[in-house]
DNA sequence: CTAAATTAGTTGTTAGTGCAACTATTGTCA
DNA sequence: TGACAATAGTTGCACTAACAACTAATTTAG
């Protein structure tokens, strides 16, 4: 028999929200830095950071590999592309499909924010020991293999 | 000699990508009860069960203690008070303060949506031992504490 | 006591998000 | 091959969020 009708939820210590509110404060305090030296906005940062990485990708991977909509990701692609930031061909083998890459402007802006978020990361794990670093990489990890399969059942 | 500066970011294995993606995911999945059995958005849910803790208290009250901003906070209240699940009045010793309460309806509410958020964070933790999810909760607070100081050294 | 500063809350504006409808292209299969 | 389904991406729209400007009430200090 689990307990799980206390009369108060105790929102403060609900592993849920708590889970929000860090991701929303780590991902702010890197924001900030994105936004103040190089006015890109989380979205389109990320963009750019899988795009360091995979090159000549579809808008429809990207979506796959940053979890953003295909709509948010249209409208980023624009603005990064009026920025010229990003450049963006039609696939030869299907015209529906678009090959965008890293312009060299881009390349030049990845290349700097890439050490800034590393030394970020780096600061904010340093209130951790190696072997908790570890943990909390490998039980995000199961949590959100876990929470999968929560979802799909309903 | 810290190693920052690797030419990729792995997008995929950066905590702070990966917080927001598994906050995002569980905040999702309860959203959407939340949505379709009350028809109450994670603010409002969130606003609630505050108050469901704290009662005849302030939106700064609330606000400090969900995180939500004045604003937002403001129109969420509004609303719940359409709805008839909050009631409002103005604080005897200070009239620009108001004291905000569940209504009847509201706790009735109340009372059903705090055992099935509990029965999803116990779904949710089950892919971990006890003394894991001791760790993760320990680990996210220690996290939370540490960002909160990188803050505001900027 | 009263002018200035502070605090609680509301509202306007702007931009971002999420869903669905839409266009264009390609794939399927009878 | 030719209608229909599926896929890639864009756009419209309603909704939420973030920030600042604002009102009203209270506190502080000279």
């Amino acid at each position: 028999m689990t307990k799980t009708n206390q009369e108060h939820l105790k929102l403060e210590r609900f592993l849920p929200y708590r889970l929000s509110i860090l991701s929303n404060k780590v991902s702010g305090i890197i924001a900030e830095t994105y936004k103040d030296k190089f006015a890109l906005s989380i979205t389109e940062w990320r963009i750019m950071a899988v795009l360091g990485e995979f090159s000549d990708i579809s808008a429809d991977e990207i979506s796959s590999k940053t979890q953003l909509e295909k709509s948010i990701l249209s409208r980023a692609i624009s603005k990064l592309l009026k920025r010229n930031l990003i450049e963006r061909s039609i696939a030869a083998d299907d015209r529906r499909r678009s090959e965008i890459r890293l312009s060299a402007t881009g390349m030049t802006v990845y290349r700097e924010i890439v050490p800034l978020s590393y030394q970020y990361e780096e600061a904010l794990l340093k209130c951790l020991s190696e072997s908790e670093q570890r943990q909390i990489s490998d039980l995000i990890d199961r949590l959100y293999a876990h929470a999968d399969t929560l979802n799909e059942r309903g």
